[in-house]
DNA sequence: CTCGCAAAACTGACCGTTCGGTATAAAAAT
DNA sequence: ATTTTTATACCGAACGGTCAGTTTTGCGAG
C-alpha cells in the first residue's frame, strides 16, 4: 500500500496509484479491490470521489494525456529538426528505461483494451496519438523535404510510421523483456532521419 | 451463435470460436458465458475438453500462432529478397484488411494483456515473434549488406524494427479506426527496403 | 478564540450479479 | 461399450457498486 504524501488529495492519490497498477496490469485485469488495497483508500470513500471504475480508468487516462504532451513538448531539443526528432525519441526512451520496461505504454495497453469499450477512451486515445504524430510532423516538416533520407516518404508519413515503430518497440520490449528490441528500433528510426 | 460446419470437432469449434472473440474483446473482457453463447457449446461439454479458461487461450494462441507460421511460410514472394519481404508484410496487411480490422493483431494483444498471467502464454508469444523476426532477417541477409538502404543498419535490426512498425500500425489502425495508419507504415517500409 | 453547523471526506457492512468451475445423471452418437 | 453431448443445478469467491452513518474540515457569527 503506497504511502499518501501530506498534502496530496485522495482523488490524485487514488488515480496516481491506479495508473501504475493499469500500466502494469491493464484494465480488465485490475480490480476496484486492487486499487483499495494499493492506495489504501477505503470503498466507500473512492466512489466518493469518481462514479465507476470505467470513470477512474478515463481519468488517468486524462491525466496521463496531459503529463505526456508536457513531458513531449520539452523532449524536441537538438540543433536540427531531425535530431530534435530522434532526441524526442531517445527521452521516451529513457523514461521507458525509468520504468525498468515495466507494463509497456499505457496509452497502447488502452488502445487494445479500452478503445472499444467507451467512445470517451477511445477519444482520449486517438488524441494522444495525433497529437503526438502532428508534433513530430511538424518538426520534421521544417527539415524541408529533400533533406529526408528517403526521398519519396513525406513527413507526415514518416511521422505517423515512428510512433508506430516506437509503440511496437516497446510491446516488444515486454513482451520479450529485453529492452534492447525498442532500443534497436530507435536506432533505424535515426538513421531514416540521418542522424 | 456460429454454427457447427458439419464434421467440424467440437474442440476446434470452440478454438475458432473463441479466437473470434479474444482477437476482439481481449482475453480478460472475455467470460466462459461469452465463449458458450457464441459457441452454441454447453457449458459441461465445453470443461469436458478444455481444463480451464487459460488453458482454452493458450490453446487458441497456439493454434493461432501455427497458422501464422504456415501463413508466413509462403508469404515470402518475389523477385528479390526486399521484394518477397515487402510482398510478406502486404499479405499481413491484406489479411487486416479482410477481417475489416477488427480487434488488430491477437499476438500483440496477447502479448499486452496475457504474456504476464502465465508463463506459459509469453513463452508462445515470445516464439511468434522471434520466428517472425527471424523469418525476415533471413531474407534481408541474402540482400547482401551494401544494398540495404540504411547503409549502417543490419539486417538484424531491420527486421526487429519492420515487426515493431507493423505492430504498432496496426494498433494504430484500430484505435483510430484508419487503415491507412498501417498502409502507410508500409510504405515507408518498402522505401526503407528501396522498394 | 470558540462555538455551531453545514459541507466534505471517509467508513465498512452489505447488495445483487457474475465469475470460473464442479456435480451428476441421462441421452446420443460412434 | 465407450466417447461425447446435453441438461440443470449448484458452489464459493470475486466482482462493481450502494448506502446509512461517522468523522473531519472550513468558516462565519458571537
Amino acid at each position: 500500500m503506497t504511502q499518501m504524501k501530506k498534502g496530496e488529495k485522495t482523488r490524485e492519490h487514488i488515480l496516481k496509484t491506479t495508473r501504475a497498477i493499469l500500466v502494469a496490469n491493464g484494465f480488465h485485469n485490475t480490480s476496484i479491490s486492487d486499487i483499495i488495497k494499493a492506495s489504501g483508500v477505503k470503498k466507500g470513500n473512492l466512489y466518493y470521489h469518481f462514479a465507476s471504475k470505467e470513470d477512474i480508468g478515463l481519468e488517468v487516462l486524462e491525466d496521463a494525456k496531459e503529463e505526456f504532451f508536457q513531458f513531449l513538448a520539452q523532449s524536441f531539443q537538438g540543433h536540427s529538426p531531425c535530431a530534435k526528432v530522434v532526441n524526442s525519441c531517445q527521452a521516451i526512451f529513457a523514461e521507458q528505461k525509468k520504468n525498468n520496461f515495466v507494463g509497456g505504454c499505457l496509452f497502447g495497453n488502452a488502445a487494445l483494451e479500452m478503445s472499444d469499450l467507451n467512445p470517451r477512451f477511445s477519444e482520449v486515445i486517438h488524441g494522444v496519438f495525433a497529437h503526438w504524430v502532428d508534433e513530430i510532423e511538424r518538426h520534421l516538416s521544417m527539415a524541408g523535404e529533400g533533406s529526408l533520407l528517403l526521398g519519396n516518404v513525406s513527413s507526415a508519413l514518416m511521422a505517423k510510421t515512428i510512433v508506430a515503430t516506437i509503440e511496437g518497440g516497446i510491446m516488444m520490449s515486454r513482451v520479450s523483456k529485453d529492452q534492447a528490441d525498442l532500443k534497436e528500433c530507435l536506432v533505424v528510426i535515426a538513421a531514416m532521419l540521418g542522424q
